[in-house]
DNA sequence: CTATATTGTGAATTATGAATCACAATTCTT
DNA sequence: AAGAATTGTGATTCATAATTCACAATATAG
């Protein structure tokens, strides 16, 4: 066996976390050890503790992971386009395309919230979810204001619902082992929403 | 320490299914030990394997109480009302304080599908969901053929929508800890729904 | 009422995986 | 190049939880 090379801490946190977050949507929480982290890696399972104190350091990186890229996705779509409705597509389709490549998202969101050390994971996890669906429904109020969406429907609502076009198809491509075609639905499913959402 | 009282293996494997839905619901799958079902149960340990061969068996049911009582509810609202579009509003209602009571559902949905073991719960789940989804989609080509609903909709789509009209509340519901107000989403969103999918 | 089957109990066993540690190899500083 | 800091390795320890087992109590059949 040859040995690993010697890789700055930096570094190797980011591998690792990325490890564990790709461990997480192929397996599960569960699906989750130091030993297929390290390996996944290239490095030895007692190495890991040189760069975390422990997995559940680990756990908050991957959950870090989430929210950057979560919010990135809602940064990005402000600079594509200045129309409400069309930012709202955009949005959508990338929302889609990273669960379906990051599918330990939903899994960490309905992970173990019991005990008190995840109390604060599911604390962050909250967080980013706020933070996101402010974002969407900034862009729905704005819709709004603009004439092109329905003024009497409540914009919290109508972010929630939009969220509501990703998760079941996430679930369903899960459930299928990707035989659901989530990106199928998602393009189907968005006229209907705006039929329900836009001024007629 | 006063002894259990000797109880019927059918009696004693229905106490184990339903403690061990009401722990995955609580603390989630990892939160689940023979240990902690057999002490809600009232009776110690190695007394489950007298009625379970093992944890997996254990996790059989608990699956196959969940596909029990969703199909429950599409099953009961077929009696409650010919209209289509009202019955598809009771089983929103039913579906969403199913889940709410059960947070168990979304749990396991999303738990660890990978192993081998795992590969017969994944097909079962996914056999509960596209029954319960071929229901929704059964009412929702009666509302066309009634004319109370476009007839240009793809009803599976539609379908997964009103899946979406829950997914993402009982979500919200449990990451605030009962903050979110799950039932006031799905009252306020229905009417949105509504509104993509009738005729105008 | 006695024999048998069923269920409950506590102790022991086993498997798994996290975490620690002493030591080796490598890189960096000077 | 010498010494210090960093990173990697293998062996070991520790904790937890599943599972097994011998035995006790209780219910049921005859």
């Amino acid at each position: 066996m040859t040995r690993a090379a010697k890789t700055n801490t930096d570094i190797r946190q980011e591998q690792i976390a990325s490890a564990a977050l790709e461990l997480i949507g192929a397996g599960g929480l569960s699906g989750l050890s130091i030993a297929a982290i390290a390996e996944r890696v290239g490095i030895v399972p007692s190495a890991v503790y040189r760069h975390y104190p422990g997995k559940e350091a680990v756990l908050d990186a991957v959950l870090e992971l989430l929210r950057v890229r979560m919010l990135a996705n809602a940064e990005a779509v402000r600079t594509e386009t200045p129309d409400a409705v069309e930012r709202l597509r955009l949005l959508l389709i990338r929302h889609m395309t990273m669960l379906v490549d990051n599918p330990a998202f939903p899994h960490v969101i309905f992970a173990h919230f019991s005990h008190d050390d995840d109390e604060n994971r599911r604390s962050v996890l909250q967080d980013t979810m706020r933070a996101y669906l402010d974002e969407v429904t900034r862009i729905i109020e704005q819709g709004q204001a603009a004439g092109a969406i329905r003024g009497d429907i409540p914009p919290r609502t109508a972010a929630v619902m939009f969220i509501g076009l990703i998760l079941p198809a996430a679930m369903l491509h899960r459930l299928s082992r990707g035989g659901f075609d989530a990106a199928g639905h998602v393009n189907a499913a968005w006229p209907v929403f705006l039929g329900g959402i836009v001024k007629s």
